[in-house]
DNA sequence: ATATTTATTGCAAACGATTGCAATTTTTCT
DNA sequence: AGAAAAATTGCAATCGTTTGCAATAAATAT
């Protein structure tokens, strides 16, 4: 049963109606000033009562730019992951938000790593690329920036020699930050929750290393309980941990999300956050503040964050040259710790 | 500091670099059958050597469609909102992923409820929109329906006469399920928490009453806090439900990320959930399996309720009539009640 | 009234692809 | 070998805009 639509109107249409060339309608919608004012405001207000809005790919296609940035969330190669950290959707509103300000759109894509080529090379048309999450995907991404010149700008960390450019926190100094404010609390065997195979985490994981030698604290290397950030990694390794014969008294975890189910086990197994267990995380979701006992954590300030994201990448759309940015993260003490 | 990019290729590049015209070369990319295997293979090989990809917006004029999608979420007038309700996000999350499938791509745009009509008709050329939550925009959206005929869902609740398509829960049942629960667990003062001037809330809480009611259950007015779905509105609710002399025995919110700050606030008080006071929210977004304790929800079955919702925007798209759809949610009993 | 200048408008050529139709080449048949 | 059929390819128009340039109309100067 298809029902018919009423043909989209074009800017001929719109001639017609006024008694004027096609140019002229077009001059006049953007407010040229070679049209008289009278004539403007005639076809404006034609436009406006035959709801006419203008075809942007016509428009993109005859101006050489689409006003669109594309933005990509990896997925990590898991079957049917409901849904990306949190973080990444926070972040991904901040952008939206950063985007829309400067009157752009944003064209979403999940891809799979193994796609990546594929379903990127698409995108071609748009003025850039941002990259939400440069964890599982550093090699493909080293390599697309190699060929492609595309602008293109990818949360996450700064690695040695990479082809691509960056913004995101200095983690570093976050995982320091955190494992200092852990020391201060008199905590001593921290464990650390994340796997340093991913870049961001190596670099948290070093901060963490770093504050422990500074204090002149040792701890074997089983401290360090390697666990992705999906939940399912989470709950494995935190059975793992609490099973084994580890003993501690603080965690520090790579994200807020595996912080989060770690307070969740560590209730189950009726130790007292923060009184037997100190725990912090990293991100500062807005969830943070949200469970129980509220989570201290490194915040990256995620709207800042978005706002960077999308100014360096606008610098590279106009032909700056630019360098990949650290931003300072905060330490941001609640109950859990 | 500006870098010179090396332009775009465009097809006629290949053409001569082939030594075929323009027409052998998009036919050869597109697989016709029409061109000479041979000639195939070789401007293939070409065009993947010289790193071609198709311009989209050329293509999409020609072609009058852009296999995009606009997702638009509204964002309420709070000023600096930081990010929407998970619940949104995992919803959109689902939706990526069934555009992809079908190898959509996916427009995402948060427009403020002012901007409504400036920003969506900018979205014109897009071949369907989708829109996530109702709520606040409801006139705005029958408004625009009347006027424009691009294929359109909303996700929210199926209201009288309305003059868009919706998917979504049903709300009614879904109250009525959470509330004999509640019911069933023996609890009989149980406060309602959500705003029913939205229209999802309205007939979760139709169902709530009639639970009440055909369990014989009176319960006054007050026993109903009217709470938007903000964080900022749910602290302040439960501050006002906590300070007054409203004795109740469960709460059932009206989304999880309501309950999950009501849980967070019950235990400041040192009230014992489940034991002293019940709670169930609505939604079942992935974190309700990780407060504490583990929440109780109607579940709205997210990923299912993305791909309806696609499914019935490809149905509109082809021009087949379709009604609205209304999704079966269940119960999902955890620990918080 | 005529010559200049200035303010408006329209013509036609892009932008980068697709496709009906006609032209060409190759194959098959007699 | 010549004719007919089949397989390839290219020409040129088209999608809906924008914009340089030329053309016209209006205003000003002589």
């Amino acid at each position: 049963m298809a029902t018919e639509r009423p043909s989209k109107k074009k800017m001929s249409d719109i001639a017609r109606l006024a008694g004027v060339s096609e140019s002229t309608v077009s001059r006049a919608l953007a407010g040229s000033k070679l049209i008289a004012k009278k004539t403007r405001d005639r076809v404006v207000a034609i436009a406006r009562e035959q709801n006419y809005s203008i075809n942007k790919q016509a428009q993109n296609l005859r101006l050489q730019s689409s006003k669109t940035v594309s933005v990509i969330i990896p997925v990590v190669h898991e079957p049917q992951q409901p849904v990306s950290d949190p973080f990444f959707l926070e972040l991904l509103g901040a952008i939206a938000d950063a985007l829309t300000e400067r009157n752009y759109d944003l064209l979403l894509s999940r891809v799979k790593a193994d796609d990546w080529q594929a379903r990127v090379s698409g995108h071609n048309y748009v003025d850039g690329l941002i990259v939400i999450g440069q964890s599982a995907i550093h090699p493909a991404l080293d390599d697309y920036a190699k060929i492609n010149t595309q602008p293109l700008v990818v949360w996450g960390a700064k690695l040695a020699d990479q082809r691509y450019i960056t913004v995101g926190a200095d983690n570093l100094l976050g995982g320091n930050l955190a494992t200092e404010h852990l020391i201060d609390r008199g905590r001593r065997r921290i464990v650390f929750l994340g796997d340093p195979a991913l870049p961001e985490v190596d670099q948290r994981h070093a901060g963490y290393r770093q504050a422990l030698a500074a204090a002149g604290i040792h701890l074997p290397e089983q401290y360090t309980v390697k666990c992705g950030f999906s939940v399912a990694s989470g709950h494995q390794a935190l059975e793992y941990l609490l099973n084994s014969d580890i003993e501690f008294d603080a965690i520090f975890a790579a994200s807020d999300l595996l912080a989060t189910i770690a307070l969740k086990h560590l209730h189950q197994k009726h130790l007292a956050v923060p009184e037997e267990v100190s725990v912090i995380g990293f991100d500062d979701i807005s969830l943070a503040n949200h469970t129980m006992p509220a989570l201290s954590t490194v915040s990256q300030n995620i709207r800042a964050g978005g706002r960077v994201l999308v100014n360096n990448l606008f610098c590279q759309m106009q032909g700056d040259d630019v360098d990949s940015q650290v931003i300072k993260p905060t330490l941001v003490v609640r109950h859990s710790s």
